[in-house]
DNA sequence: CATGAATGAGCATTCATTCAT
DNA sequence: CATGAATGAATGCTCATTCAT
């Protein structure tokens, strides 16, 4: 959609557009944005340092063009997967295990969406991520289709809260990154999250043992 | 030449050191690390180009510095405040309404703390920010003692969970220091973090009218 | 598919290396040599980039031929007007003339012929700009025809002389064509420049009233 | 005059400003401002790349800078030289003589400072070059007095004719420095203006015998 | 201890030219 | 003949770091 600087057409274009996308990734992730020479990605992307400006119009727009372009896919994914679920709470624990699912199989780009784009806010303050904003908001709308249903706390602010949740998820994405894996699965974590957001967002919040059943069907298990 | 009482150390070399770190400290937050200048910092400091080198081994080493000599102030004062208090819940409470009291108070500060760290950690990889982890093991500690005490569920995983808060914190924070303060008060923020926490961690969750009273008493107010 | 009737040649081809050579003239004008891009022309000229390349071997031979190119209908022209023409000092006038008149109705060309080859000849010193000599010659033969012929004085140094000329016209030419139109009108540049050839400055070499009437015959009025 | 980017003072500094400059003049001159590395410079002027930075702002302003710098001396010395004269003929005579004098024995200066200038003009429209207006000035001043004075005809336009006459200078410069001397003598090029100035070319305007003497005295002779 | 002029390695970007289609 | 996507060599400029003063 975003316009690139003089974008070729034919598709064997677009697959070396696509090149040059996922190498970025590789590199960025590895090295960081600021310490990435485009060189690095021409020749991972199997390039000549050049064709990458025929396709973008300098190294910023590359992240941003990487970060637009990936994110796209990834939220038609989790709409997709999400539609077929009705209850806020199992359309919440979704997300958060789907978020960390992508941390898992795709690292790279997981680190590459959240920690070198916000590194690189700085000297994009203006770029507003749309597409973040975008992810964002289907957390916000679980959060506020919940508080409307009532299933979730009435006094929640979703515009906060997706953050706050988003922001767990973030940390616990990074140091599974750059721990590489030692400490913790994501699944570990994803039960941590839930949980957490599990017993402390429901209205039904005190099952007194004989409510619980209602509760369990409501929300999903704890242990998926 | 009388040393000021407040200043235990005025010497000029140390006053010099620290006037670099406070300097970088508004250039890095400013600027972020890697667009920042060491001349930039020289400037802000009232110093030479080449006196930081006397007091820091390079740039690398100047964010290092800057972060553990920051920490180790915020750590002692966390500790002091924290031992005040008692309850594992209060104390909880407490980290969570100090860590944003910080960066309501010194934003700047704040942001290289936790955004310029974690993106320069791309070239750092092997510096584990000790302090951080000092930091964070407040968090656990506060977390460990909650649930041995049995205020907090018996299965959660403190070195997971306080990961968790601090990303909830930190993107909190991070989205109020670069949205300028627009969309909400961090006292805002506290409290819906809190409030998850509250009522995800607490064994004594389901509070019959009768038993509040005595939640009341354990769990700090929600609006404080 | 009917060749017009004014173009000689109008096959494709050369209907397409004319083209490029006009929008070579338009771009160089425009942003000189070196700053100009092959693409650029490309696009002034309606062709792929690649398709100059069909025609001239190079950027260089591209200015060259179009210097050759151009300044040999130019000669062409200007053989044709003075071999009308007998008396040397009216050929003069007349080169005069008709120099100005050229870079008044065709300032981009104008100022591709003399400005750019120039700067260009700093990568081109080989290039020997044989249809410039022969633009010069016309000068010379001018100059040392009325030498012979006992119209100028005996003791000029045509080969010098011509350049004395050329150069007077060359910069009014640049000033008038750089400045934009405003200082002053090529006609009176011409009449400036043929009254110091014709008199020279000086006041005091008076032809004598007697021999005016003579003198008026063989050189051309000086206001046109 | 002109404020270099970030200019250091002690008079050792200014040596390598100067440095820079007189390596600029040859390599601008051999190769042409755009063909020239600024790495040549350095490396000519014995110094480290980024240390031209310290005293220019960047290609550009080397060579304005150049210009300027490099214009003010010639200023000053033909002002010096001409203040001694007094008749406006003499006074040209003597620009003349100077302007070729300069070109003979400082060719790689005279060649920066007018074909160089002017291949640059391209990309500094603006750039209105003060100096050369000024040395412009001092040859209108010459032709406006010598009009008042009645030594210059009434009918001449000093702000065309300093064109003309300077036009001629710079062609007959030029052609004697990429010649490499071989064609003509500065010397002879300027009796050759002069002469036209002087003169004009044509023979039928003979000054009466008894006139000369007094042209005699207020002219220079022809033949220095 | 302090200085800041000097250094030079490093890199993003441009654009003339080629060649497969 | 014509195209224009791809190439990759070339270079202006930056800035962390040093060191003579």
């Amino acid at each position: 959609m975003a316009a690139p600087a003089a974008a070729p057409n034919p598709s064997p274009a677009n697959d070396k557009r696509e090149r040059i996308l996922d190498a970025a990734v590789q590199v960025f992730a590895q090295r960081g944005f600021f310490q990435a020479r485009v060189s690095d990605i021409a020749r991972e992307a199997g390039v000549a340092d050049g064709t990458i400006y025929l396709y973008f119009k300098n190294k910023d727009d590359l992240l941003i063009s990487l970060f637009e372009d990936r994110m796209e896919g990834i939220i038609a994914r989790f709409r997709l997967e999400l539609d077929r679920l009705s209850g806020p709470a199992e359309r919440l624990h979704r997300f958060i295990v789907m978020h960390l699912d992508l941390v898992e199989h795709q690292p790279q780009l997981a680190e590459v969406l959240t920690v070198e784009l916000r590194q690189s806010s700085k000297f994009m303050r203006e770029y507003r991520a749309p597409k973040f904003a975008e992810y964002l908001g289907i957390l916000v709308d679980i959060l506020e289709s919940g508080r409307v249903a009532g299933v979730f706390r009435p006094d929640i602010e979703p515009r906060i809260l997706c953050r706050v949740i988003f922001g767990a998820l973030d940390e616990v994405s990074l140091v599974w990154s750059s721990a590489r894996r030692e400490k913790y699965a994501p699944a570990e974590a994803a039960r941590e999250i839930w949980n957490l957001c599990a017993r402390g967002l429901l209205t039904e919040a005190p099952p007194p043992a004989s409510r619980r059943p209602r509760r369990r069907r409501e929300t999903p298990p704890t242990d998926p």
